[in-house]
RNA sequence: GCGCUCGUAGCUCAGCUGGAUAGAGUACUUGACUACGAAUCAAGUGGUCGGAGGUUCGAAUCCUUCCGAGCGCGCCA
């Protein structure tokens, strides 16, 4: 329910409850009624008992004749089963809430984080490799996050931690300087890319003199031999080129690109504090910084000299902080990590970085091969995601000349719908679970799905094509709602607590789920309610609530980052 | 071996800080298009919430333990 309703309510129901209770602890009381008969708020009074020394029952009872005479002019009902207390409001004071809420320019946003910056880095894939599933959910569910702050009034820097430093750019520059006249870098560069790269390792099975080589050739990057900084910088290049290509596909934007290179000449002051706080330990030729628990130790540089990933984390974790200014600093990214971002929030506290508190690390579940397991891009094992985003959006082609096959736009549409299809399945999910790869799953879009969803938006608007009337500015003054009606409305009134709370639990499945719950009410309501008929009035409440639904429906989705068609 | 995460209907999954009779989709059985798009809707069948203890007025949710699966565990990122 609406934060202001519940801010109304609350207000005027205070005085009933015993002393020392504030609003802000009642309206975290409330609750959605479990079976939407009780009502259309409910409260349960349990925590009351033992103040009381009373059952929950005799209180809800009590407190519930106590409200009722308080008179409040919009609620229509107030009832007591068993310890909870059930509120039922006045259609009019509902109308007028969905008005405000729709009219509100921005439908669903707050200004709660406001002038609060976030640094949030998500998708960034490792240069050299193809995106795969597993890069789906590190983009979408990152993105996702994003909107979603920027829903609560955050001011988000988006960042694209490329991984494009590190030993294995030795190995392919080494096997780029030995072997690139095997490849066509000339017309098809990030193909050729993967596959010396996909050599490369399997060469090094063989003949593991090969990482020698790899190792020196990152030791003379690293020491910023301008050569292999060139050569390097070309496949930095052609990776971003590919990853673009996607990413455009799946709407995902970065403000900044900060790759891994990006703190190369950061790393030696980084060293010299972590030595000048006494952290620093020579362990096996290694520098290490120990931990005080059970866990191992975090690798700050190798026997070689070379930096480590935790080493080049710790460095952007400053920079985020100390130069971009956030207030929040989140990392998205798969759980396999969840061990070396402890690590390096374990640094940072020791280091006394008191903002290490403000760091966040969000991870997701992997994807998974039934049969073979977890996938690896240097075995081959892997599904690339512009493949199930091409298959998806082929399927759906197939879909719209089947069911719809007038469209004027066909490409487009399906585009929309097949990519939309793959991002709702994904982010539908508790990002936490792991998940089966399987082409059949991947490509189901019946039930529960993103076409489904949308689907519903373009029926709405399909309406209001027919429509002679337009959408009236205001709510039409007829609010009695049929049962249809009051269930769509109630659901409308939720989006906004639906993305606080998605945005609290770093969940975009909340929206989802959400969003599923509106179209089944919306479409239940659209086979009871006629839309367009004789009685004007009627018309206009009606072609009211469509056009509300269509406007969240369309919203939410681009919460998730899925578009909606005009028709489909 | 140690650590972390997950286990809910035949299948795929929701279930918000513990709250009312555990919910969707799918599959199966029925019904609704001379209706604003049937990629829809309505109804039915289907659950010892992995097992066992515990905390609580109340547990799928918290704690302990066992079982099963996944991930991680020093010079990859």
């Amino acid at each position: 329910m609406k934060l202001q309703i519940k801010e109304k309510l609350a207000s005027e129901i205070l005085k009933v409850f015993p002393e020392g209770l504030t609003r802000t602890q009642l309206m975290a009381l409330f609750e959605k009624p479990k079976n939407e008969k009780h009502g259309h708020l409910s409260m349960p009074v349990f925590f009351l008992a033992a103040t009381l020394k009373k059952a929950p029952p005799i209180i809800a009872k009590d407190l519930c004749e106590k409200i009722s005479e308080l008179g409040i002019t919009f609620l229509d009902e107030v009832t007591s089963v068993s310890g909870f207390i059930n509120f039922k409001f006045k259609s009019h004071f509902l109308a007028d809430e969905l008005e405000q809420f729709i009219k509100a320019g921005a439908i669903g946003l707050t200004k709660k984080g406001e002038a609060k910056k976030m640094v949030i880095d998500y998708g960034s894939p490792n240069v050299a490799k193809p995106m795969n599933v597993g890069h789906l959910r590190a983009s979408v569910i990152g993105q996702a996050l994003r909107n979603l702050a920027e829903s609560q009034g955050y001011e988000v820097v988006g960042l694209n931690h490329l991984g494009d430093w590190g030993v294995q750019f030795g190995k392919l520059v080494w096997a780029y300087q030995n072997w690139k006249q095997d490849y066509d870098f000339e017309n098809q560069p990030f193909k050729s890319l993967f596959n010396i790269y996909v050599r490369f390792h399997a060469e090094a099975e063989k003949n593991p003199e090969l990482n020698e080589f790899g190792a020196a050739k990152f030791r003379e990057l690293e020491a910023g031999d301008p050569e292999i900084l060139e050569i390097w910088k070309l496949f930095v290049d052609m990776s971003l080129v590919e990853y673009d290509k996607i990413w455009a596909r799946l709407g995902v934007k970065h403000d900044l690109v900060r790759g891994e290179s990006f703190y190369s000449d950061q790393l030696d002051d980084l060293i010299d504090k972590i030595k000048e706080a006494g952290l620093l330990e020579k362990s096996e030729g290694a520098f290490v910084v120990s931990m005080d628990d059970d866990r191992p130790p975090c690798l700050i540089q190798k026997s070689d000299g070379a930096s480590l990933y935790a080493t080049r984390d710790l460095a952007s974790a400053i920079y985020r902080k100390e130069v971009l200014g956030c207030d929040l600093n989140v990392y998205v990214t798969g759980v396999d990590q969840k061990l070396h971002f402890s690590q390096v929030f374990t640094v940072l506290e020791k280091m006394n970085y008191d903002w290490v508190s403000e760091c966040s690390h969000i991870m997701f579940g992997m994807y998974r091969f039934k049969d073979s397991g977890k996938m690896s891009t240097r075995k081959g094992r892997a599904i690339f995601l512009e493949d199930i985003l091409n298959q998806s959006v082929e399927k759906v082609k197939g879909i719209i000349q089947e069911k719809n096959p007038d469209l004027k736009n066909i490409e487009e549409v399906a585009e929309i719908v097949g990519v939309g299809a793959i991002i709702f399945n994904d982010l539908a999910n508790d990002r936490i679970k792991d998940v089966d790869f399987e082409w059949d799953k991947i490509l189901n879009f019946s039930g529960n799905s993103g076409p489904y969803v949308q689907y519903t938006a373009v029926r709405c608007k399909s309406i209001m094509r027919k429509s002679t009337i337009p959408v009236p500015e205001r709510f039409p003054s007829m609010p009695q709602f049929e049962e249809a009606e009051l269930d769509l409305v109630l659901r409308l009134l939720n989006y906004e607590t639906t993305l606080g709370e998605a945005f609290k639990h770093s969940k975009p499945n909340y929206v989802a789920a959400y969003l599923l719950e509106l179209c089944q009410s919306y479409n239940s309501f659209y086979n009871k309610c006629k839309v367009l008929s004789d009685d004007p009035r009627l018309t206009q409440k009606r072609l009211y609530l469509v056009d509300a639904t269509q406007k969240v429906i369309t919203e939410g989705l681009k919460i998730l980052n899925i578009k909606t068609p005009e028709q489909m």
